[in-house]
DNA sequence: GGCCTGACCCAAC
DNA sequence: AGTTGGGCCAGGC
């Protein structure tokens, strides 16, 4: 079973704690692919595909902003599911990112 | 087998 | 302090 890098991007999504967020570059490094954030991104892009799901609203950029919620169906799911977490989103940007943020290299 | 794209990040001006 | 440009890796056609 040769996991790709989705794979992994998709794994680490899973364990990001509920009411948290992380970044793309945070999984990127955590894969030890630091530089290839873009990638991460790419890989949410499957997200929906993947199985079982993977909650990339809780992903972010390293702003704290809903850069992928356009990607959403609808966007505004994004902020919603969010939302429902306890995060509080305004402006499409993530509040008090800072302390919600769950970093995978230092949490896990 | 080569070229293009992509939900980003960081440094420099 | 805000904006612009380049870099990075992997998948798809």
């Amino acid at each position: 079973m040769e996991q790709t890098f989705y794979d992994q991007v998709f794994e680490v999504a899973r364990l990001i704690p509920k009411g948290r967020v992380t970044s793309y570059g945070a999984i990127a490094r955590s894969l030890g692919s630091a530089g290839s954030a873009r990638m991460v991104g790419y890989a949410m892009n499957a997200a929906g595909t993947a199985h079982p799901p993977v909650p990339a609203h809780r992903v972010v950029n390293s702003s704290g902003l809903l850069t992928g919620k356009f990607h959403f169906t609808p966007p505004e799911l994004m902020q919603e599911l969010l939302e429902q977490e306890g995060i509080t989103v305004k402006e499409d940007k993530i509040q008090n990112f800072k302390a919600l943020f769950w970093d995978p290299l230092t949490e896990l």
